[in-house]
DNA sequence: TTGACATATGTCTATATGAGTATATGATCC
DNA sequence: GGATCATATACTCATATAGACATATGTCAA
C-alpha cells in the first residue's frame, strides 16, 4: 500500500510546507489565487493544486467574485492535530515541569506506604 | 518531485495514523517492540519499519536490554507542530469569542476615525 | 552448538505524489 | 466576436511510500 492520499485529513495535507504557508497568509483573510502566487513565489497551478487538497479535507473555502476566487481559511479540520499534539506538551514545556515534580513526589510517599492497607 | 520523505520532519513523520498510535502506546512508558507489535496489531516488520522513521525524526529512542529493544517517546520534534497549529485555535475555540470580538470593535472605531491625521 | 526468541532489513507491488509544462475553462472588456 | 485576464485541469516524470513476505542479525538457554 502507498501513502495515505494528501486529501485524507488534516495531518495529512499539512505535512506538506506549501500547504502550511497558505494557510498561514490566509489567516490574514480571504485572498485571491494570484495574490497567494505572488506572496509564496510558486507557479500558478501549483498554487491551484495545493488549494485544491486543501479545499478537499476543508481546511480553506472558495467564493467567485468575478473572474476572482477568493479562498479563506476555516481551521476547524486542524483541531484534531491540536486535540493530539496538546498531549505531548509536558515532553518540551517547563509549564508541566512543577506539576510533574508534585505527582513524583505523590507518587513516592504513595510507594512508601505501600503495603500498610491490603 | 514526489511528496516530501516521511522521515523528513515529524509533520511527515506523524501524518501516518499507525506511528501516532505507536506513539500513544509509548507515551505511558519504556516499551519492548513485541509489546507494540501485540497492543497496535500490526506485523512485526511494519512496526520496525514505522519505529524507524521514528527514530530518524527523533520521536522515539532506543535502550537495548539483551535480545529486547526498550523504545522510548520524546515528544521534542512535536513542538514545532504545536507551535503551529496552536495559531489557528481561534477558528474553533470559544476561548477567543472575546477576544475577536473585541478587536472586531476596536478596529471599526478605527475606520471611523479614519482620515481625521495625515 | 543447536535452537528458540526478539528485532531488523531486503525485496516486491501498487499507488500517489510535487513539480513542470501546456492547455482548457470562464469571466470581463473592447 | 476577439483579446485578455484569472484560475483550473491534463499530462508527464522521478520518487517514496505502506504493507506483505522472506530472511538476516543477534541474544539467550539447554
Amino acid at each position: 500500500m502507498a501513502r495515505a492520499a494528501t486529501t485524507t485529513d488534516a495531518f495529512n495535507a499539512v505535512a506538506e510546507p506549501r500547504r502550511r504557508q497558505i494557510l498561514d497568509v490566509l489567516a490574514a483573510g480571504e485572498r485571491p489565487v494570484n495574490d497567494l502566487v505572488a506572496q509564496l513565489g510558486l507557479a500558478q497551478p501549483l498554487v491551484s493544486k495545493h488549494l485544491r487538497v486543501l479545499r478537499q479535507v476543508g481546511l480553506v473555502e472558495v467564493r467567485e467574485e468575478g473572474r476572482q476566487r477568493l479562498y479563506r481559511l476555516n481551521g476547524h479540520p486542524l483541531k484534531p492535530i491540536h486535540d493530539w499534539v496538546k498531549n505531548y506538551e509536558r515532553s518540551w514545556s517547563q509549564r508541566f515541569d512543577r506539576l510533574d515534580a508534585v505527582l513524583a513526589e505523590l507518587k513516592e510517599k504513595e510507594q512508601a506506604g505501600e503495603g500498610r492497607n491490603e
